[in-house]
DNA sequence: GTATTTACCGGGAACGATTGCGTAAATAAA
DNA sequence: TTTATTTACGCAATCGTTCCCGGTAAATAC
């Protein structure tokens, strides 16, 4: 079954002209009468014409479509974050074709090849947790694909980036723990080599340091799958509960393993903040109606997905190849509410 | 700056083949001999060629690819939906372009002419609270572009549909709130032109003639943009406080509005259970961990969003025009919490 | 009255992949 | 050896637009 659509082809033939005349009358073209014009723009609107993308993208090489992966849509963070691309490619008339990576690498290059088979004009990525291997992207990017990354970046490729102040909103949250009197601060950071989980782990690293507090290794656990899976956050927690010095708070690196910390804190009745204080990275908007209220770092997500698609846009539309390219910090926002 | 792709035309240049030998090779026809088959495959692989899909969707007249329009994606129901649509279409080797209404008529009016610019080749949407007008969609329909409702659903228009069973949903609410001793239950729902609205209302109203509660109709309130604006949540609110006979219960018709809901709560100083119970449709996973944890009622988002892709890719793929419909009632979830 | 410009429009070749049809060579059947 | 059949490939049209060449008439210039 299929949708019949109305032509050039079919216009030209019913008001007697040429597809050419047909075609430049509608891109309103000086070589055309305004009578003619005129004729056809009405028989256009009167058979709701509409040009054929596909087509337009066969003829100019390019798609007016752009791609974005990230690990999850739902996730407060990155639906914002799309959010805001969405509404700046929209401005510019372009698609968004969205694709989730789930956190796996696998998933992450199938949704790579998939739409980079000449269907996207440009692509802005959030890498995964599990992509260790660059090189697809790597080649894509020398291709000339135009690439922008948001939040979790790769320093390998040169490119336009957008990312929060991970290092400052860290060391606003532990400086936050310390001011509160908390000395035993331990870090749940999200995967290791993700550019976000290092940059983070920077900030309360420095934060510590500079309150004189010494830095404990077996204070910092990790969740490889940034917290899709409940059960790394649990064993996390417990490895840091166990220790013969328990933490008194938990700067947690992600909003899934911010979320997943209060569950597993409410699951084995450890009180917030009296055993235990909380602060972590989310962009949920229900924070202040936890039990208790988080304390958070939040992240311009909507800006941010705005600046990696205005950045990318002007990637796509520019005719030379570009070689100088920005990295975008937009700050946090350090909200302090009870459970610290 | 483009991305120069390799092209079929390349590879037989190279090889000294025609065009059509290597696009039959490529695809495996019993017309090419198994040494030219390897040749070509070789070279294509080593060269990296990958098929151009937008030509292919000029030729095959289809785009591989489906729209989805949904209020907006950072909304836990929403975006799991979206999830389970995007599992289903991956697998079918379809793209999902998304597109946010936003809760505007007209916005989503310009995505619909936007996305059907013959470049989708089926629809799922769940319609905006503004849309009154579905002249477009109807005329869409008719001329023979596949769609399926999804939660939000026409019903003048003849398809596939896939909704909660909002009804059942609603009276167990109604029910669950009878049976723990609320007599003055009011009802904050979503705008009445919904579909979801209208059912949800119906399973309250029913519930309580079985329990034989008389119906005030001053004990409903209506959102008309979801709760999409605090303050019609807000004011909606202090409505239902000001009667003369004040609600001991509400019951919340949407995800936004029952989060909403216990935001003016809070802010209100308003304790619950105890000065006002509060149970409503929800979608995220945090209202467990809400203060107090909410009883909600749970639709399948990312089943339903299942559910929708088959139906549209059925219909997409099916050669005849379909005239018999289904509409698929996925049932909801009542979970107990501390709220009611 | 001829030359040149302008205004308007049509023909046809792209864009990249697919496919019906035609045909040479190779093989099988007569 | 001749005819029929199969194998393996090329030619060219097609999808819907765009745009480079032209071409023809009228209008203007010389």
């Amino acid at each position: 079954m299929k949708f019949e659509a109305v032509t050039i082809k079919h216009i030209a033939m019913e008001l007697g002209l040429s597809t050419s005349t047909v075609s430049r009358a509608l891109r309103d073209s000086h070589e055309i009468s305004q009578a003619t014009k005129k004729i056809v723009l009405d028989h256009a609107q009167k058979v709701g014409f509409k040009p054929n993308r596909i087509a337009q993208s066969l003829k100019e090489r390019k798609s007016l479509s752009i791609g974005v992966i990230v690990c999850e849509i739902a996730n407060s963070f990155f639906s914002q974050v799309i959010n805001g691309i969405d509404s700046v490619a929209y401005e510019h008339g372009y698609n968004v074709i969205i694709a989730q990576s789930m956190e796996s690498a696998e998933r992450e290059l199938m949704n790579l090849e998939y739409l980079t088979s000449s269907s996207i004009d440009g692509l802005i990525i959030s890498v995964s947790t599990e992509t260790k291997n660059f090189s697809y992207l790597k080649k894509l990017h020398e291709r000339g694909l135009p690439i922008v990354f948001v939040d979790r970046v790769i320093d390998d490729i040169e490119t336009h980036k957008v990312i929060a102040d991970n290092y400052r909103g860290a060391y606003k949250a532990t400086k936050h723990l310390v001011e509160r009197g908390y000395k035993k601060i331990a870090i749940l950071s999200n995967n290791s080599g993700l550019s976000i989980s290092q940059e983070r782990l920077e900030g309360y690293r420095d934060a510590l340091k500079d309150a004189n507090i010494p830095l404990r290794e077996n204070m910092i656990a990790y969740c490889d799958h940034g917290g899709m899976i409940y059960s790394e956050i649990e064993s996390a927690m417990k490895m840091l509960l166990k220790q013969r010095v328990k933490p008194d708070a938990v700067f947690a690196g992600s909003d899934k393993i911010t979320t997943g910390c209060l569950r597993f804190m409410k699951q084995k009745n450890i009180r917030t903040p009296q055993d235990l204080a909380l602060i972590g990275f989310s962009n949920t908007d229900l924070t202040e109606l936890l039990n208790p209220p988080l304390s958070v770092i939040k992240q311009p997500a909507f800006e941010m997905g705005q600046a990696s698609a205005s950045l990318l846009l002007s990637l796509i539309e520019s005719k030379k190849p570009q070689n100088k390219f920005e990295t975008r910090i937009q700050s946090t926002e350090l909200l302090i509410r009870k459970s610290t």
